[in-house]
DNA sequence: TAGATTGTTAATCGATTAACAATC
DNA sequence: TAGATTGTTAATCGATTAACAATC
């Protein structure tokens, strides 16, 4: 009865149908086809159709796709309206950002815990939820079970923690400290962010663009 | 003379083949085959030799790469050590965690503006720069020139904004509001950063370990 | 020279695109 | 029914892997 596994080229994309299909939806949008959404999006029709048919027919011929209903079909495909118990280690700059600017009810996440190592972070709040030591790290998962945690720690502080979070429970990690994160244990998932990968990209683009021949600087 | 184009796929990869070296060369390593380099990444051998003959032999047969030649030369693929004028429009939580928590040098940019449009916040300044008013935009960029922006701003604000600045000569948009960024003039770079797509992808692997057969939630 | 490891070509694999019959 | 558009198969394209001759 296994479905057959989906590529992960087709499960990067879902993210970003969900959320296409969400603005269209909130502009009162009911029905919309392969063709208009391919044009919407930069990609070709053939393969939302493609991609869209892993799951099963959510379409209808003649008419097209109903964008409500498709994106409830795939939000439950990625799990948005689960809660999966979510900690953040590290609210230095970019953790409080992360905490703050990252919708977790949206992707299926509830956040039950912030933690960090400075004392003189410890013990305050970020709107409203408790900032807690990482020293409590063990015995909070032993009572609350969080299954995901979210690293914005030093890079040579990441591998440490993760071990320790992976033996109490917490089976998939996104992780912002710089440097792939790399663990022995299987089963558990890492997503690695690397914004300055993302910058480079750019960089790399300029350059092509500005001076296509030029091979110095 | 134009070399032949480099695929995305291998551009992707190099600012992480740029980063292990780093780490590599940090930890006073000369040389390594692609044999090693590909344990360490998780990638095969044979990958690592197709990405790099893309841009020339940089190995020996029977040594391998030397650790820091091989970095430099993908920097300068990379163009690491340009100073690309940089500005970033939105100081929220967000902006204000990209502006310290990446390292544009390290990335061939330099940060010459910041800007918001909330007057509370235009006039402070962000660890010693001076953060403007959204207004001066035009006349920032007119004399100063910059090439690339980051935006953190709303997500109804970008379109409007990222016209605006490419109009003014920005040639790259690194973009963090939600919303794909789409323009219309050709040969604009557009970098869309979603952070909650990431998360997403976490958010389903989790649900095809846990209940790889369940079907509703 | 012998051993190691690259550069590079050929084979495989997977993902995207095209085409069209099925069907609403 | 006629028109539109999907679901799905087949064709193409690109990216990854395997293999090995070249060479340090």
């Amino acid at each position: 009865m296994a479905k057959q596994e989906i590529s992960p080229s087709v499960i990067r994309r879902l993210p970003r149908y969900h959320r296409f299909l969400g603005e269209l939806a909130a502009k009162g949008i009911v029905r919309i086809s392969s063709m208009e959404l391919s044009r919407q999006m930069g990609l070709t029709a053939s393969q939302i159709r493609q991609d869209l048919n892993c799951f099963g027919g959510f379409g209808q011929q003649g008419y097209g796709y109903n964008v409500r209903a498709l994106r409830d079909e795939i939000g439950q495909i990625l799990g948005v309206s689960l809660h999966r118990r979510t900690i953040l280690v590290g609210l230095g700059n970019l953790g409080r950002a992360i905490a703050s600017h990252v919708s977790f009810p949206a992707c299926g996440c509830e956040l039950i815990g912030l933690f960090d190592s400075n004392p003189f972070v410890a013990g305050r709040d970020l709107d409203g939820m408790p900032i807690h030591h990482t020293d409590t790290l063990s015995g909070f998962c032993r009572q609350e079970h969080p299954e995901l945690a979210i690293l914005c720690v030093p890079e040579q502080a990441a591998p440490r923690i993760a071990k320790q979070l992976s033996g109490l429970g917490v089976r998939a990690f996104w992780n912002f400290s710089h440097g792939d994160l790399q663990l022995d244990e299987p089963g558990i998932l890492v997503e690695n962010v690397h914004l300055a990968d993302s910058l480079l990209t750019l960089t790399y683009g300029l350059r092509q663009q500005s001076d296509p021949e030029s091979d110095g600087e």
